[in-house]
DNA sequence: TGCAAAATAGAACGATCGTTCGTTTTATTT
DNA sequence: AAATAAAACGAACGATCGTTCTATTTTGCA
């Protein structure tokens, strides 16, 4: 099972085996369970809301074997983001690569983002809560969020990028401009629906989206009837 | 000036002068000072962050005096909520009613919040931070929060369904959607500009407010020069 | 199996928070 | 000017926060 062992031994001996995860040492495993207990609290409350020791009680640990774990609160934060930033890739960006270039991904990127969010509705949505509270707090924590933000919205850009140099999209089209406007639908759907409890949101925001293909897509292309889906 | 005295001598003999402002008993004062702080203080770290100390920091008060005139934090934040809103509506709401309904008026109430919201991007902004800060914690902060929020959309949307009533948008035109739309807008403009430091959000807003009204509104006006804002 | 290192616990720290209480100062009215 | 009510202060409270330190337990490797 284990790698052939090289002469000079390795400042830390990490016994790696093929199969991911198995041979974690005990300290990463807790840490991986502390950053998914933090996960999901951060969801609830924000990143500035997340306290070390209401993590501990969830946790069942102590308040210092939480701590160690991370060095600072600040760490903590980061891993979060980190975390929260590797399951948005997973769900949202990674399996749309399988819908060819152009159009298609990029339905296929808001579709698996609108998903996302309908559940975060519920939950809530790092993205968002933390942009807010890092807005003019920089630091660390800021940047990784902004960095993870930054990386998505980018993707969500080149996909629409694609879909013009496909010819999906009218040749004057604004790919920032569209980008910004799927944005834009986005946070409506998670302000009218997580805050105000509006029904209807997410049928509006799919509606949106239609309507900023209508806008910015090639006419040629036969109407697809508009996915519409049932009102929440 | 002053009313007929009762002969039961009222619980708070209020020398009321017709001058509103004038008389204001020496709390009343101090208190406009305090809640007009901590809004300012509230739009930089929130509702959350607002804190006593600090408050009584910047208006040179000890905190026991600042407490005194609310009762309680949270009476303290409803009253930063109310104040926020009674400017929005001052600033943003009341201006546009000069303009006659229809069109021209939902023009101007976007265009009175587009120029709020760019100061807010520097600032920030209590109905956005506010919202993800009480989205899932009950209350009468949230409470508040939530009816001023609700009452502003209403307003907006009150005034796109009179535009279709005067016939300035399309007859199959979706008021909901359309406020919807808006909404978004205005939501990625405050995203992107303040917490991702994009500039061109403010001309992307006002583009894809044109995109909206080109959508919703009747073909048959002649196409007014799309309103271009120089670039942030 | 034994030993070193890693992981966790437990107690305590200084700071800050909202809040309470009794006192003193300041405004207002008689 | 005296009397009274309102306003502001100052100190202290209990709670919680992130963090530090030392001791103990658990783990992984020889």
């Amino acid at each position: 099972m284990s790698v052939t062992e090289s002469p000079f031994k390795p400042p830390r001996a990490r016994t790696e085996s093929a199969r991911e995860g198995r041979a974690l040492h005990k300290g990463q495993q807790t840490k991986a369970a502390i950053v998914d207990a933090a996960l999901s609290l951060a969801t609830q409350v924000g990143l500035e809301g997340l306290s070390i020791g209401a993590l501990a009680e969830v946790t069942q640990m102590s308040k210092s074997g939480v701590f160690a774990h991370f060095g600072s609160r600040e760490e903590l934060q980061i891993s979060v983001v980190r975390e929260y930033f590797a399951r948005f890739e997973e769900e949202v960006f990674y399996p749309a690569l399988n819908e060819p270039r152009g159009l298609p991904r990029v339905r296929a990127l808001f579709g698996n983002w609108m998903k996302r969010v309908a559940v975060e509705i519920q939950s809530g949505c790092i993205f968002i809560s933390g942009a807010v509270e890092f807005d003019d707090r920089p630091g660390p924590v800021r940047d990784a969020l902004s960095n993870s933000v930054k990386t998505w919205l980018q993707a969500m850009y080149r996909a629409v990028v694609q879909a013009k140099e496909e010819g999906h999209l009218l040749a004057d089209a604004d790919e920032h401009q569209m980008a910004f406007e799927i944005h834009g639908l986005i946070l409506a759907l998670h302000y009218e629906a997580r805050f105000l409890n509006n029904p209807g949101s997410i049928t509006r925001a799919n509606t949106g989206f239609d309507h900023i293909l209508a806008r910015y897509g090639q006419p040629a292309s036969p109407a697809r009837p508009s996915r519409s889906t049932p009102s929440t």
